[in-house]
DNA sequence: TCCACTTGTCTAGATCAATATACAATTTGG
DNA sequence: CCAAATTGTATATTGATCTAGACAAGTGGA
Protein backbone atom coordinates (compact mmCIF):
# COMPACT_ATOMS: atom_id res chain seq x y z
CA UNK A 1 0.00 0.00 0.00
CA UNK A 2 1.93 2.79 -1.49
CA UNK A 3 1.32 6.15 -2.30
CA UNK A 4 -1.53 7.30 -0.14
CA UNK A 5 -3.39 10.40 -1.24
CA UNK A 6 -1.80 13.23 -1.48
CA UNK A 7 -2.57 16.54 -2.99
CA UNK A 8 -0.04 19.07 -3.84
CA UNK A 9 -0.46 22.48 -4.77
CA UNK A 10 -3.79 22.91 -3.13
CA UNK A 11 -2.74 25.22 -0.91
CA UNK A 12 -2.38 23.11 2.35
CA UNK A 13 1.58 22.12 3.15
CA UNK A 14 2.38 18.06 2.29
CA UNK A 15 3.61 17.96 5.38
CA UNK A 16 0.34 19.09 7.03
CA UNK A 17 -1.28 16.33 4.83
CA UNK A 18 1.13 13.55 5.66
CA UNK A 19 0.51 14.58 9.43
CA UNK A 20 -3.36 14.32 9.21
CA UNK A 21 -2.59 11.15 7.76
CA UNK A 22 -0.58 10.20 10.57
CA UNK A 23 -3.15 10.45 13.12
CA UNK A 24 -5.69 9.27 11.08
CA UNK A 25 -3.30 5.74 10.42
CA UNK A 26 -2.54 5.66 14.08
CA UNK A 27 -6.33 5.06 14.75
CA UNK A 28 -6.20 2.33 12.49
CA UNK A 29 -3.48 0.65 13.80
CA UNK A 30 -0.16 2.46 11.93
CA UNK A 31 1.92 2.34 15.51
CA UNK A 32 2.89 -1.29 16.38
CA UNK A 33 1.94 -3.01 19.90
CA UNK A 34 4.32 -0.66 21.89
CA UNK A 35 3.47 2.50 20.23
CA UNK A 36 6.15 3.01 17.90
CA UNK A 37 5.28 3.92 14.41
CA UNK A 38 7.35 2.96 11.22
CA UNK A 39 10.33 4.70 10.08
CA UNK A 40 10.69 7.88 9.01
CA UNK A 41 12.06 6.10 5.20
CA UNK A 42 8.90 4.02 5.55
CA UNK A 43 6.90 6.76 5.95
CA UNK A 44 8.30 8.66 3.25
CA UNK A 45 7.46 5.84 0.99
CA UNK A 46 4.18 4.99 2.16
CA UNK A 47 3.21 8.75 1.47
CA UNK A 48 5.43 8.89 -1.60
CA UNK A 49 7.19 11.86 -0.14
CA UNK A 50 10.55 12.83 0.59
CA UNK A 51 11.87 12.25 4.57
CA UNK A 52 12.10 15.83 5.15
CA UNK A 53 8.31 16.04 4.63
CA UNK A 54 7.47 13.08 7.15
CA UNK A 55 10.03 14.46 9.82
CA UNK A 56 7.77 18.02 9.31
CA UNK A 57 5.08 16.25 9.80
CA UNK A 58 6.31 14.44 12.67
CA UNK A 59 7.85 17.56 14.08
CA UNK A 60 4.25 19.58 13.94
CA UNK A 61 2.76 16.39 15.98
CA UNK A 62 5.59 15.94 18.38
CA UNK A 63 5.11 19.65 19.11
CA UNK A 64 0.84 19.02 19.79
CA UNK A 65 1.79 16.16 22.23
CA UNK A 66 0.69 13.38 19.94
CA UNK A 67 4.49 12.06 19.46
CA UNK A 68 7.48 11.92 20.69
CA UNK A 69 10.81 10.91 18.85
CA UNK A 70 13.91 9.90 20.22
CA UNK A 71 17.33 9.59 18.45
CA UNK A 72 18.38 5.84 17.73
CA UNK A 73 15.07 4.27 18.67
CA UNK A 74 11.92 5.07 17.20
CA UNK A 75 9.22 8.10 17.37
CA UNK A 76 6.14 6.52 19.48
CA UNK A 77 2.50 7.81 20.74
CA UNK A 78 1.92 9.59 23.43
CA UNK A 79 -1.93 8.67 23.35
CA UNK A 80 -4.68 9.12 21.64
CA UNK A 81 -8.43 8.52 22.00
CA UNK A 82 -11.08 10.76 21.19
CA UNK A 83 -13.78 11.86 23.85
CA UNK A 84 -17.27 10.25 22.99
CA UNK A 85 -20.05 13.49 23.59
CA UNK A 86 -23.24 11.66 23.61
CA UNK A 87 -26.02 13.58 22.47
CA UNK A 88 -29.90 12.96 23.44
CA UNK A 89 -32.64 14.38 25.06
CA UNK A 90 -30.46 14.49 27.65
CA UNK A 91 -27.29 15.90 27.13
CA UNK A 92 -25.28 18.08 29.64
CA UNK A 93 -21.70 18.85 29.56
CA UNK A 94 -20.13 17.00 32.65
CA UNK A 95 -22.65 13.99 32.73
CA UNK A 96 -21.72 13.10 29.57
CA UNK A 97 -18.66 13.21 29.17
CA UNK A 98 -18.21 11.40 32.84
CA UNK A 99 -15.94 8.51 33.12
CA UNK A 100 -13.78 9.27 30.26
CA UNK A 101 -11.63 11.75 31.84
CA UNK A 102 -10.41 12.40 35.66
CA UNK A 103 -11.50 15.63 35.71
CA UNK A 104 -14.24 17.59 33.89
CA UNK A 105 -14.99 21.07 34.02
CA UNK A 106 -17.28 24.11 32.15
CA UNK A 107 -16.02 27.43 33.56
CA UNK A 108 -17.75 30.83 31.95
CA UNK A 109 -15.44 32.93 29.75
CA UNK A 110 -17.71 35.58 29.41
CA UNK A 111 -21.31 37.24 28.95
CA UNK A 112 -23.38 39.83 28.02
CA UNK A 113 -26.59 41.11 27.58
CA UNK A 114 -27.73 42.00 23.62
CA UNK A 115 -30.47 42.35 21.89
CA UNK A 116 -32.06 38.98 19.98
CA UNK A 117 -31.46 38.92 16.23
CA UNK A 118 -32.79 36.16 13.19
CA UNK A 119 -31.30 32.85 14.06
CA UNK A 120 -31.82 32.67 18.00
CA UNK A 121 -35.06 35.14 17.68
CA UNK A 122 -37.11 31.73 16.06
CA UNK A 123 -35.71 29.39 17.76
CA UNK A 124 -36.80 31.14 21.09
CA UNK A 125 -40.12 32.03 19.98
CA UNK A 126 -39.26 35.84 20.75
CA UNK A 127 -39.75 38.82 19.48
CA UNK A 128 -36.91 40.59 17.66
CA UNK A 129 -35.25 43.24 19.95
CA UNK A 130 -35.79 41.53 23.01
CA UNK A 131 -32.79 41.52 25.21
CA UNK A 132 -30.71 38.17 25.75
CA UNK A 133 -28.17 36.80 28.47
CA UNK A 134 -25.30 35.55 26.52
CA UNK A 135 -23.04 33.05 28.47
CA UNK A 136 -19.43 32.23 26.83
CA UNK A 137 -17.98 29.17 28.37
CA UNK A 138 -15.07 26.36 27.33
CA UNK A 139 -15.61 22.73 28.06
CA UNK A 140 -12.34 21.01 29.48
CA UNK A 141 -11.45 17.80 30.20
CA UNK A 142 -8.69 17.09 32.40
CA UNK A 143 -7.68 20.57 31.71
CA UNK A 144 -7.47 20.28 28.01
CA UNK A 145 -9.85 22.37 26.40
CA UNK A 146 -12.37 20.25 24.16
CA UNK A 147 -15.48 22.17 23.69
CA UNK A 148 -16.62 26.50 23.11
CA UNK A 149 -20.10 27.28 23.65
CA UNK A 150 -22.07 30.32 23.44
CA UNK A 151 -25.87 29.88 24.80
CA UNK A 152 -28.53 32.46 25.19
CA UNK A 153 -31.43 32.84 27.03
CA UNK A 154 -34.64 35.33 27.26
CA UNK A 155 -33.10 38.03 29.66
CA UNK A 156 -37.26 38.39 30.82
CA UNK A 157 -37.11 35.03 31.97
CA UNK A 158 -33.77 34.27 33.15
CA UNK A 159 -32.58 37.56 34.55
CA UNK A 160 -29.81 36.09 36.75
CA UNK A 161 -28.91 33.19 34.48
CA UNK A 162 -25.01 34.36 33.81
CA UNK A 163 -24.61 35.15 37.86
CA UNK A 164 -26.16 32.07 38.96
CA UNK A 165 -23.44 30.17 36.38
CA UNK A 166 -20.80 31.62 37.50
CA UNK A 167 -21.57 30.84 41.30
CA UNK A 168 -22.57 27.34 40.24
CA UNK A 169 -20.33 26.47 37.55
CA UNK A 170 -23.48 24.39 36.08
CA UNK A 171 -26.13 25.20 33.34
CA UNK A 172 -28.61 22.40 35.02
CA UNK A 173 -28.26 24.07 38.70
CA UNK A 174 -28.38 27.65 37.32
CA UNK A 175 -31.23 26.66 35.93
CA UNK A 176 -32.68 25.10 38.50
CA UNK A 177 -31.70 28.33 40.81
CA UNK A 178 -34.04 30.04 37.89
CA UNK A 179 -37.18 27.81 38.60
CA UNK A 180 -36.50 25.06 35.65
CA UNK A 181 -36.31 21.81 37.18
CA UNK A 182 -35.08 19.90 34.08
CA UNK A 183 -34.96 20.63 30.52
CA UNK A 184 -34.17 18.29 27.05
CA UNK A 185 -32.95 19.04 23.98
CA UNK A 186 -35.71 19.39 21.34
CA UNK A 187 -33.13 19.52 18.60
CA UNK A 188 -29.39 19.15 17.69
CA UNK A 189 -28.04 21.04 13.86
CA UNK A 190 -24.36 19.59 13.23
CA UNK A 191 -21.91 21.32 11.10
CA UNK A 192 -18.22 21.32 10.62
CA UNK A 193 -15.80 23.72 9.29
CA UNK A 194 -12.14 25.05 9.79
CA UNK A 195 -11.26 26.43 13.09
CA UNK A 196 -11.04 29.96 12.90
CA UNK A 197 -9.01 32.49 14.94
CA UNK A 198 -10.44 32.15 18.12
CA UNK A 199 -11.54 28.68 17.99
CA UNK A 200 -7.49 27.68 17.57
CA UNK A 201 -7.02 30.51 20.66
CA UNK A 202 -9.66 29.08 23.09
CA UNK A 203 -9.10 25.22 21.83
CA UNK A 204 -5.76 25.73 21.55
CA UNK A 205 -5.73 24.12 18.23
CA UNK A 206 -3.56 23.99 14.91
CA UNK A 207 -4.57 26.52 12.54
CA UNK A 208 -6.27 23.63 9.52
CA UNK A 209 -7.73 22.20 12.29
CA UNK A 210 -11.85 21.09 12.13
CA UNK A 211 -14.10 21.98 14.69
CA UNK A 212 -17.91 19.96 14.73
CA UNK A 213 -20.39 22.63 15.65
CA UNK A 214 -23.70 21.68 16.91
CA UNK A 215 -26.71 24.37 17.26
CA UNK A 216 -29.38 23.31 20.07
CA UNK A 217 -32.74 23.65 21.69
CA UNK A 218 -33.17 23.03 25.08
CA UNK A 219 -37.21 23.42 25.88
CA UNK A 220 -38.75 22.73 29.52
CA UNK A 221 -40.69 19.76 30.53
CA UNK A 222 -44.09 21.80 28.82
CA UNK A 223 -42.01 22.48 25.55
CA UNK A 224 -41.07 25.68 26.04
CA UNK A 225 -37.58 27.33 24.41
CA UNK A 226 -35.69 28.09 27.73
CA UNK A 227 -31.99 28.17 25.49
CA UNK A 228 -30.34 27.96 22.32
CA UNK A 229 -26.86 27.41 21.99
CA UNK A 230 -23.98 26.91 19.76
CA UNK A 231 -21.20 24.60 20.44
CA UNK A 232 -17.65 24.33 18.83
CA UNK A 233 -16.20 20.86 19.51
CA UNK A 234 -12.26 20.15 18.29
CA UNK A 235 -13.25 17.39 15.65
CA UNK A 236 -9.85 15.52 16.68
CA UNK A 237 -10.19 15.92 20.73
CA UNK A 238 -14.52 14.59 20.38
CA UNK A 239 -16.89 12.43 18.27
CA UNK A 240 -20.64 13.15 18.95
CA UNK A 241 -22.59 9.97 19.68
CA UNK A 242 -26.22 10.31 19.14
CA UNK A 243 -28.33 7.76 20.65
CA UNK A 244 -32.24 7.48 19.96
CA UNK A 245 -34.03 7.25 22.63
CA UNK A 246 -36.68 3.89 22.49
CA UNK A 247 -39.97 5.59 22.52
CA UNK A 248 -40.72 5.36 26.42
CA UNK B 1 -12.76 45.30 11.87
CA UNK B 2 -9.24 44.43 10.13
CA UNK B 3 -7.14 41.38 10.08
CA UNK B 4 -9.39 39.10 10.15
CA UNK B 5 -7.69 35.65 12.17
CA UNK B 6 -4.75 34.63 9.92
CA UNK B 7 -2.01 32.14 10.49
CA UNK B 8 1.12 32.18 9.01
CA UNK B 9 3.79 29.11 8.45
CA UNK B 10 1.47 26.48 9.88
CA UNK B 11 1.14 24.37 6.91
CA UNK B 12 -2.30 26.09 5.44
CA UNK B 13 -1.24 28.38 2.74
CA UNK B 14 -2.85 31.79 3.10
CA UNK B 15 -5.26 32.01 -0.10
CA UNK B 16 -6.25 28.86 1.48
CA UNK B 17 -7.49 30.45 4.63
CA UNK B 18 -8.76 33.74 3.02
CA UNK B 19 -10.86 31.65 0.77
CA UNK B 20 -12.39 29.65 3.68
CA UNK B 21 -12.47 32.97 5.55
CA UNK B 22 -14.62 34.37 2.25
CA UNK B 23 -17.00 31.40 2.29
CA UNK B 24 -17.60 31.68 6.08
CA UNK B 25 -18.42 35.52 5.45
CA UNK B 26 -20.80 35.08 2.92
CA UNK B 27 -22.99 33.06 5.51
CA UNK B 28 -23.11 36.15 7.68
CA UNK B 29 -23.69 38.71 5.20
CA UNK B 30 -20.09 39.67 3.18
CA UNK B 31 -21.96 40.30 0.28
CA UNK B 32 -24.62 43.04 -0.35
CA UNK B 33 -27.99 42.41 -1.23
CA UNK B 34 -27.28 41.97 -4.90
CA UNK B 35 -25.00 39.06 -3.97
CA UNK B 36 -21.84 41.30 -4.62
CA UNK B 37 -18.55 40.86 -2.67
CA UNK B 38 -16.66 43.68 -1.43
CA UNK B 39 -13.89 44.75 -4.09
CA UNK B 40 -10.30 43.00 -3.73
CA UNK B 41 -8.82 45.59 -2.47
CA UNK B 42 -11.20 46.00 0.49
CA UNK B 43 -11.33 42.02 1.68
CA UNK B 44 -7.30 42.49 1.05
CA UNK B 45 -7.08 44.62 3.85
CA UNK B 46 -9.89 42.79 5.84
CA UNK B 47 -7.81 39.51 5.78
CA UNK B 48 -4.22 41.99 6.07
CA UNK B 49 -2.95 39.77 2.87
CA UNK B 50 -1.70 41.42 -0.51
CA UNK B 51 -4.63 41.74 -3.37
CA UNK B 52 -2.87 39.20 -5.32
CA UNK B 53 -3.62 36.78 -2.12
CA UNK B 54 -7.18 37.56 -2.23
CA UNK B 55 -7.28 36.89 -5.63
CA UNK B 56 -6.16 33.42 -5.51
CA UNK B 57 -8.64 32.71 -2.95
CA UNK B 58 -11.41 33.92 -4.97
CA UNK B 59 -10.25 32.13 -8.15
CA UNK B 60 -10.25 29.09 -6.02
CA UNK B 61 -13.37 29.92 -5.10
CA UNK B 62 -15.19 30.89 -8.42
CA UNK B 63 -13.12 26.79 -9.97
CA UNK B 64 -15.34 25.65 -6.99
CA UNK B 65 -18.42 27.46 -8.35
CA UNK B 66 -19.02 29.54 -5.06
CA UNK B 67 -17.81 32.69 -6.86
CA UNK B 68 -18.03 34.35 -10.14
CA UNK B 69 -15.95 37.39 -11.32
CA UNK B 70 -16.73 40.10 -13.98
CA UNK B 71 -14.17 42.78 -14.60
CA UNK B 72 -15.00 46.37 -13.94
CA UNK B 73 -18.16 45.15 -12.06
CA UNK B 74 -17.34 43.00 -9.29
CA UNK B 75 -17.01 39.78 -7.73
CA UNK B 76 -20.49 38.01 -7.03
CA UNK B 77 -21.55 35.35 -5.04
CA UNK B 78 -23.60 32.40 -7.27
CA UNK B 79 -25.67 31.20 -3.90
CA UNK B 80 -25.18 29.37 -1.47
CA UNK B 81 -27.63 26.99 0.60
CA UNK B 82 -26.38 23.70 2.14
CA UNK B 83 -28.83 21.15 2.52
CA UNK B 84 -30.21 19.87 5.60
CA UNK B 85 -30.28 16.16 6.40
CA UNK B 86 -32.38 15.09 9.16
CA UNK B 87 -31.01 12.09 11.31
CA UNK B 88 -33.71 10.38 13.72
CA UNK B 89 -35.24 7.46 14.48
CA UNK B 90 -36.59 6.95 10.28
CA UNK B 91 -33.89 8.11 8.84
CA UNK B 92 -33.62 7.63 5.03
CA UNK B 93 -31.62 9.32 2.11
CA UNK B 94 -34.23 10.44 -0.18
CA UNK B 95 -36.89 11.21 2.18
CA UNK B 96 -34.83 13.08 4.19
CA UNK B 97 -33.73 15.66 1.26
CA UNK B 98 -37.36 15.79 -0.19
CA UNK B 99 -38.51 18.80 -1.45
CA UNK B 100 -34.97 20.78 -0.67
CA UNK B 101 -33.95 19.56 -4.76
CA UNK B 102 -35.70 18.95 -7.63
CA UNK B 103 -34.30 15.47 -7.92
CA UNK B 104 -32.34 13.21 -4.91
CA UNK B 105 -30.95 9.71 -6.12
CA UNK B 106 -28.79 7.33 -4.57
CA UNK B 107 -26.69 4.83 -6.87
CA UNK B 108 -24.63 1.66 -6.17
CA UNK B 109 -20.87 2.44 -6.83
CA UNK B 110 -20.28 -1.50 -5.78
CA UNK B 111 -20.45 -4.29 -3.29
CA UNK B 112 -18.56 -7.15 -2.29
CA UNK B 113 -18.45 -9.78 0.18
CA UNK B 114 -16.07 -9.62 3.02
CA UNK B 115 -15.52 -11.13 6.19
CA UNK B 116 -16.25 -9.06 9.63
CA UNK B 117 -14.13 -7.34 11.24
CA UNK B 118 -13.79 -4.81 14.65
CA UNK B 119 -15.88 -2.41 14.29
CA UNK B 120 -18.49 -3.50 12.56
CA UNK B 121 -19.05 -7.06 14.39
CA UNK B 122 -19.83 -5.77 17.67
CA UNK B 123 -22.37 -3.19 16.53
CA UNK B 124 -24.55 -5.80 14.24
CA UNK B 125 -24.08 -8.66 17.15
CA UNK B 126 -22.19 -11.00 14.57
CA UNK B 127 -18.88 -13.43 15.57
CA UNK B 128 -15.28 -12.24 13.94
CA UNK B 129 -15.02 -14.23 10.27
CA UNK B 130 -18.83 -13.99 9.65
CA UNK B 131 -19.39 -12.77 5.95
CA UNK B 132 -20.99 -9.64 5.64
CA UNK B 133 -22.15 -7.94 2.31
CA UNK B 134 -20.87 -4.49 1.84
CA UNK B 135 -22.68 -1.70 -0.31
CA UNK B 136 -21.62 1.60 -1.55
CA UNK B 137 -23.26 4.14 -2.92
CA UNK B 138 -23.03 7.60 -3.72
CA UNK B 139 -26.29 10.01 -2.66
CA UNK B 140 -26.58 12.81 -4.92
CA UNK B 141 -29.38 15.64 -5.14
CA UNK B 142 -30.30 17.63 -8.67
CA UNK B 143 -26.98 15.45 -9.55
CA UNK B 144 -24.73 17.06 -7.39
CA UNK B 145 -22.73 14.39 -4.91
CA UNK B 146 -23.42 14.78 -1.51
CA UNK B 147 -23.11 12.01 0.60
CA UNK B 148 -21.25 8.74 -0.04
CA UNK B 149 -21.83 5.85 2.05
CA UNK B 150 -20.82 2.13 2.99
CA UNK B 151 -23.37 0.30 4.53
CA UNK B 152 -22.69 -3.29 5.87
CA UNK B 153 -25.16 -6.20 6.19
CA UNK B 154 -25.19 -9.87 7.28
CA UNK B 155 -24.62 -11.85 4.25
CA UNK B 156 -26.57 -14.91 5.60
CA UNK B 157 -29.54 -12.89 6.88
CA UNK B 158 -29.65 -10.54 3.81
CA UNK B 159 -28.17 -12.56 0.83
CA UNK B 160 -30.11 -10.74 -1.92
CA UNK B 161 -29.50 -7.35 -0.63
CA UNK B 162 -27.06 -6.11 -2.99
CA UNK B 163 -28.90 -7.61 -5.77
CA UNK B 164 -32.14 -6.12 -4.76
CA UNK B 165 -30.76 -2.65 -4.00
CA UNK B 166 -29.34 -2.18 -7.80
CA UNK B 167 -32.64 -3.14 -8.77
CA UNK B 168 -34.62 -0.52 -6.89
CA UNK B 169 -32.17 1.66 -5.94
CA UNK B 170 -33.78 2.26 -2.49
CA UNK B 171 -32.37 0.61 0.67
CA UNK B 172 -35.89 0.36 2.43
CA UNK B 173 -36.82 -1.25 -0.32
CA UNK B 174 -34.62 -3.59 -0.74
CA UNK B 175 -34.73 -4.22 2.87
CA UNK B 176 -38.71 -4.76 2.41
CA UNK B 177 -37.98 -7.96 -0.08
CA UNK B 178 -35.40 -9.56 1.84
CA UNK B 179 -38.48 -9.19 4.47
CA UNK B 180 -37.65 -6.49 7.02
CA UNK B 181 -41.03 -4.19 6.87
CA UNK B 182 -39.23 -1.17 8.84
CA UNK B 183 -36.51 -0.71 10.40
CA UNK B 184 -35.23 2.55 12.97
CA UNK B 185 -31.69 3.71 13.39
CA UNK B 186 -30.94 3.58 16.77
CA UNK B 187 -27.44 5.23 17.24
CA UNK B 188 -25.65 7.74 15.51
CA UNK B 189 -22.06 8.55 15.80
CA UNK B 190 -20.54 12.10 14.19
CA UNK B 191 -17.26 13.29 13.40
CA UNK B 192 -15.36 14.90 11.00
CA UNK B 193 -12.33 15.03 9.28
CA UNK B 194 -10.49 16.45 6.05
CA UNK B 195 -11.99 14.77 2.79
CA UNK B 196 -9.27 11.92 1.79
CA UNK B 197 -8.47 10.91 -2.35
CA UNK B 198 -11.61 9.40 -2.57
CA UNK B 199 -13.78 11.59 -1.17
CA UNK B 200 -12.47 14.46 -3.06
CA UNK B 201 -13.15 12.42 -6.56
CA UNK B 202 -16.16 11.00 -5.69
CA UNK B 203 -17.90 14.03 -3.99
CA UNK B 204 -16.29 16.56 -6.49
CA UNK B 205 -14.48 17.86 -3.39
CA UNK B 206 -11.64 20.39 -3.45
CA UNK B 207 -8.34 19.20 -1.62
CA UNK B 208 -8.49 20.74 1.89
CA UNK B 209 -12.26 20.15 1.88
CA UNK B 210 -14.15 18.66 4.69
CA UNK B 211 -16.84 15.86 5.36
CA UNK B 212 -18.77 14.84 8.06
CA UNK B 213 -19.19 11.21 9.07
CA UNK B 214 -21.51 9.39 10.51
CA UNK B 215 -21.64 5.86 11.97
CA UNK B 216 -24.94 4.41 12.12
CA UNK B 217 -26.43 1.36 13.52
CA UNK B 218 -30.24 0.10 11.76
CA UNK B 219 -32.41 -2.22 13.72
CA UNK B 220 -35.60 -4.26 12.47
CA UNK B 221 -38.53 -2.88 15.47
CA UNK B 222 -37.40 -6.07 17.80
CA UNK B 223 -34.20 -4.25 18.46
CA UNK B 224 -32.18 -6.69 16.37
CA UNK B 225 -29.10 -4.72 14.31
CA UNK B 226 -30.13 -5.07 10.32
CA UNK B 227 -27.22 -2.61 8.57
CA UNK B 228 -24.33 -0.79 9.47
CA UNK B 229 -23.31 1.96 7.54
CA UNK B 230 -20.73 4.81 7.73
CA UNK B 231 -21.71 7.96 5.52
CA UNK B 232 -19.22 10.73 4.41
CA UNK B 233 -21.25 13.89 3.91
CA UNK B 234 -19.46 16.65 1.50
CA UNK B 235 -19.67 19.62 4.63
CA UNK B 236 -20.09 22.51 2.45
CA UNK B 237 -23.11 21.03 1.13
CA UNK B 238 -24.60 19.46 3.92
CA UNK B 239 -25.65 19.87 7.21
CA UNK B 240 -27.06 17.05 9.67
CA UNK B 241 -30.23 18.00 12.29
CA UNK B 242 -30.59 15.73 14.79
CA UNK B 243 -34.88 15.72 16.20
CA UNK B 244 -34.80 13.94 19.66
CA UNK B 245 -38.41 12.70 18.92
CA UNK B 246 -41.40 13.29 21.65
CA UNK B 247 -41.74 10.35 23.83
CA UNK B 248 -44.33 8.99 21.89
C1' DT C 1 -16.82 62.09 -22.88
C1' DC C 2 -14.47 61.77 -18.72
C1' DC C 3 -13.55 59.92 -14.35
C1' DA C 4 -13.77 56.82 -10.45
C1' DC C 5 -13.93 52.21 -9.48
C1' DT C 6 -13.11 47.52 -10.27
C1' DT C 7 -11.01 43.26 -12.12
C1' DG C 8 -7.09 41.38 -15.10
C1' DT C 9 -2.12 41.04 -16.23
C1' DC C 10 2.79 41.57 -15.75
C1' DT C 11 7.35 41.79 -13.41
C1' DA C 12 10.42 41.32 -9.56
C1' DG C 13 11.93 39.94 -5.14
C1' DA C 14 11.43 37.59 -0.49
C1' DT C 15 10.08 33.69 2.12
C1' DC C 16 8.23 29.01 2.64
C1' DA C 17 7.82 24.13 1.12
C1' DA C 18 9.76 20.00 -0.88
C1' DT C 19 13.47 17.26 -2.78
C1' DA C 20 18.13 15.26 -2.87
C1' DT C 21 22.32 13.87 -0.73
C1' DA C 22 25.50 13.27 2.80
C1' DC C 23 26.94 12.48 7.31
C1' DA C 24 26.62 12.75 12.61
C1' DA C 25 24.65 10.85 16.94
C1' DT C 26 22.20 7.39 19.48
C1' DT C 27 20.29 2.92 20.47
C1' DT C 28 19.99 -2.03 20.06
C1' DG C 29 21.29 -6.69 19.34
C1' DG C 30 24.77 -9.96 18.04
C1' DC D 1 33.06 -3.78 20.20
C1' DC D 2 30.78 -3.77 15.85
C1' DA D 3 27.16 -3.30 12.63
C1' DA D 4 22.57 -2.25 11.53
C1' DA D 5 18.81 0.66 12.23
C1' DT D 6 17.06 4.93 13.43
C1' DT D 7 16.68 9.88 14.40
C1' DG D 8 19.19 14.52 14.07
C1' DT D 9 21.71 18.08 11.36
C1' DA D 10 23.65 20.51 7.31
C1' DT D 11 23.68 22.25 2.59
C1' DA D 12 22.03 23.04 -1.94
C1' DT D 13 18.41 23.30 -5.46
C1' DT D 14 13.85 23.78 -7.23
C1' DG D 15 9.18 25.27 -7.16
C1' DA D 16 5.12 27.32 -4.66
C1' DT D 17 3.49 31.14 -1.99
C1' DC D 18 3.29 35.98 -0.67
C1' DT D 19 4.33 40.73 -1.24
C1' DA D 20 4.94 45.08 -3.88
C1' DG D 21 4.14 48.20 -7.46
C1' DA D 22 2.55 49.53 -11.94
C1' DC D 23 -0.51 49.55 -15.60
C1' DA D 24 -4.21 47.62 -18.85
C1' DA D 25 -9.10 46.77 -19.59
C1' DG D 26 -13.96 46.81 -18.61
C1' DT D 27 -18.18 49.16 -16.20
C1' DG D 28 -21.11 52.72 -14.82
C1' DG D 29 -22.38 57.21 -13.48
C1' DA D 30 -21.75 62.35 -13.71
Amino acid sequence: MKRAGLQRGVGVALWRQVADGIRQGIASGLADENGRLPPENQLAERFGVNRHTVRAAISALAHEGVLQSEQGRGTYVRRQKRLIYPIGERTRFSAGLGGQARETRSEMTGHAHEPASEPITSALGLEPGEMLIRIENLGKADGVPVSRSTAWFSAERFPGIAEAYGRTGSITEALALCGVEDYRRASTRVEARHADETDCQELKLAPGAIVIITHALNTDLDGRPIQYSMTRFAADRVELVIESPRAA
